[in-house]
DNA sequence: CGTCTAAATAAGAATAATTCTTATTTAGAA
DNA sequence: TTCTAAATAAGAATTATTCTTATTTAGACG
């Protein structure tokens, strides 16, 4: 995912969504492109709000919620009851650590391919598929350190 | 899974968990195990509490998360910031159907399989992996039809 | 470029889900 | 049967999210 975006080009993509381009809502998209951390409303606000001292945590929760409507977020479900976002459209699977509560990216193409293949195999009806993730959970060995996939 | 549990079978469960036996236990545990529709603590506590009229809600609360912590349930992640529950604790994936905000079962352990055996040629350092579900995103072509998996 | 207006925002009140507190009750050990 | 630690009921408190309304502003249009 290209995450360098110019002002320029995400004024663009929110004109051809047909929505008007703000400060708060440049920086709170600029913060969800840049925090692979799949932030919560709560942390995106603190994460911008000393240069947006006027911001408002409503604008935040509105604005997430306009980005997922126009395909330029998704939510990660959660089990804590916090509604956290993912600036990164690109289908692809999470890992869920419980001792950290850390949500990392697994980006795998191959993976995703072989869930394909496998249910191709299966009928499922009444069902449209839209996208098919992988949760892998689990917990880290030594939470301090960072998850390496190879 | 086996959701013919008597109550003695059930006390028994408990106590080799190490927690006692209620009736307000009783009646939570045998409507998750039930109901296969991964209720919220809410809709556990209106389905019993007809029968159980002093039921307060935050014994449903405390209850699920015991079981949870003894590993007989599971929180299903969801979207919505609403926890649910899940009593079957056979790792399993599931179907998120947008359009009716269920979450259905997808039980197929040939996928588990599949993704077990992709994932053996990958290296995740740092990582302990306790179970890996797929989660299936769609939404229903007709909302008051079933999905039949075959 | 200035004007205008629908759209967006700030601020904080309202709501909803969950957790906490404490007095009372109870399961099950002894 | 007694006793006590554990569990519960009730409702207050907290936290995440949504809603309301007065004010501000982006950008369309002249």
């Amino acid at each position: 995912m290209n995450t360098n975006y110019s002002n320029i080009d995400i004024k663009n993509l929110f004109a051809n969504k047909g929505f008007k381009t703000t400060n708060q809502r440049l920086a709170i998209y600029k913060e969800l492109i840049g925090n692979l951390e799949h932030p919560s409303a709560e942390s995106v606000f603190e994460a911008i709000s000393s240069e947006h001292p006027n911001l408002s945590l409503g604008t935040v929760y509105k604005t997430l919620d306009l980005f997922v409507e126009n395909n330029l977020a998704n939510k990660v479900p959660s089990n804590d009851g916090i509604n956290r976002y993912d600036g990164n459209i690109d289908n692809h699977s999470h890992i869920y650590i419980s001792n950290t509560n850390e949500i990392v990216d697994f980006m795998d193409s191959g993976l995703e391919e072989v869930i394909k293949n496998y249910l191709k195999g299966k009928a499922i009806s009444n069902l449209n598929i839209d996208n098919i993730s992988v949760q892998i959970n689990g917990n880290k060995i030594h939470p301090e350190k960072d998850i390496i996939v190879k």
